[in-house]
RNA sequence: CGGGGUAUAGCGCAGUUGGCUAGCGCGUCUGGUUUGGGACCAGAAGGUCGUCGGUUCAAAUCCGACUACCCCGACCA
């Protein structure tokens, strides 16, 4: 892409309405815009992270047995109130009235909707298990939005929702989607905290949330320093300096974000809204469900929080809306520039090319700010044949012969 | 929903004891010189001063209501 066609231009000074890294720095590089508070819109830097998170996200659910459907957003008050969450709910969730005085809601989580689906085809042991994931814009009206993409009115989920025959079935995969979840977090770059916390109204059990440690987090975290004991604050006993039931260390308090979090619902909606299955003997039994979450654009706020210093965003390869940041510094070399541009693109390489007729400062700050892991130098200081990469974390730099450039980004991303 | 704050050009801000034609920086446009860490010169465009109402000879400036946004709290299946 060259970067003199993209849209959206970074700006020098931050929003005066956003104090949150992750808003700041998304907001200057260009990659989201703010409609209103707590809704953003993805310009296209932004839309390939997301869309990078996404499939992250579908290879791992896939790789579980999870089929991709996709629900609306739009919901009818009837199915809400077979569970009566339309009355639970109401303080979140977004109702209002259509045509003729009906009342229509706008999906802030879909157990109702995919047991409608599930009950409507699922009638025998036969049937089962399943697992349903979608990703979907969810809406939650947020008494108070903040810290950019970390708590929105509208945001980016996936939500798997799994029907077993039993609760073994139902405890066998939810320790796979806790894997999962694990393999989904470690390859956005983020170090996520399995945390015990509350199961809601659904289940005397705990339910699992991923936490990342930041301070723009708004959870609080009690952490065994050995690993083996983390709760949310919110239903732990232990204060900092506690020890641990476990091993007897002192624990302490870390700031968080959560970015998942899985339930195990049990027959609670399958009760409500009349989701069975004949067993072996013929027998009406209960579907046991569980829920499964992950805000794809809250690992994005959070990828930024963590990954960035006073210069700009630091994406992990996995991320990065581009592979490398091909700088053009001198524009008697802008010819040759040209070419190596297309000859990496035609090497499969997804490379934002700046051509643009800008001092090289202002190139070198951009790619800083934008953040793609590789700079790509072509300048007055690089030789006939060659030009210097310079990697954004700073971990190395170096000189490259034209020809070895598309080998060293498939090396520098296969990690 | 309670407490606090803000609203002036695309962005960030100044101007508020009421008074000429509302400024500055960045960005944008034109021409020229520049190009390894946010260059320079010359010129230009761009404003219902958040909205509505009131006071006044005169309102960005004073008064009232409303709206939006931010921060702290409450809330967060």
């Amino acid at each position: 892409m060259r970067q003199s066609q993209l849209f959206g231009k970074t700006v020098r000074e931050a929003p005066k309405d956003e104090i949150s890294q992750n808003a700041i720095l998304l907001s200057r590089a260009g990659y989201i815009d703010k409609l209103m508070a707590g809704v953003y819109s993805y310009l296209p830097l932004g839309l390939k992270v997301l869309s990078k998170i996404k499939n992250i996200v579908r290879s791992e659910m896939d790789a579980i047995g999870g089929q991709e459907i996709l629900m609306p957003a739009l919901h009818p008050r009837e199915v809400w109130d077979e569970t009566k969450r339309w009355e639970s709910l109401k303080e979140i969730m977004f109702q209002f009235k259509g045509r003729g005085g009906k009342d229509l809601g706008l999906g802030a989580t879909h157990e109702e909707i995919v047991v409608d689906i599930a009950r409507k085809r699922i009638s025998s042991y036969r049937d089962l298990p399943v697992y349903l994931y979608q990703i979907q814009d969810k809406f939650r009206n947020e008494p108070r939005a903040k810290s950019g993409l970390l708590r929105g009115r509208e945001f980016s989920m996936k939500d798997l929702y799994s029907f077993n025959q039993n609760q073994h079935d139902l405890e066998v995969f939810y320790s796979q989607a806790t894997q999962a979840y694990g393999k989904i977090f470690a390859r956005c770059g983020l170090q996520a905290i399995v945390t015990e916390a509350s199961g809601g109204a659904f289940t005397s059990d705990y339910s699992h949330e991923f936490q990342v440690a930041t301070p723009y987090g708004e959870d609080e975290i009690v952490v065994c320093p050995a690993g083996d004991f983390v709760q949310n604050t919110e239903i732990c006993q232990l204060k900092t300096g506690d020890r641990c039931p476990h091993c007897g260390q002192a624990v302490k308090l870390v700031q968080s974000i959560e970015v998942g979090n899985i339930f195990k619902l049990g027959a609670k909606y399958s009760q409500d809204m009349g989701l069975t299955f004949a067993d072996e003997n013929g027998k009406k039994q209960e579907v046991i469900m569980g829920c499964y979450g992950i805000g794809p654009s809250r690992v994005m706020g959070a990828v930024v929080e963590v990954y960035h210093d006073d210069k700009g965003i630091i994406w992990p390869a996995s991320l990065a809306p581009y592979q490398a940041h091909l700088l053009l510094l001198d524009q008697q070399k802008s010819a040759l520039t040209d070419q190596v541009y297309q000859e990496l693109t035609q090497a499969g390489c997804e490379v934002l090319y700046d051509d643009r007729q800008e001092s090289a400062g202002i190139k070198l700050n951009d790619a800083d700010l934008i953040g793609l892991p590789v700079k790509l130098i072509i300048g007055a200081k690089t030789g006939e044949h060659e030009l210097e990469y310079q990697l954004r974390d700073n971990s190395d730099q170096g000189k490259l012969k034209f020809d070895r450039v598309a080998d060293f980004l498939n090396q520098l991303y296969k990690k």
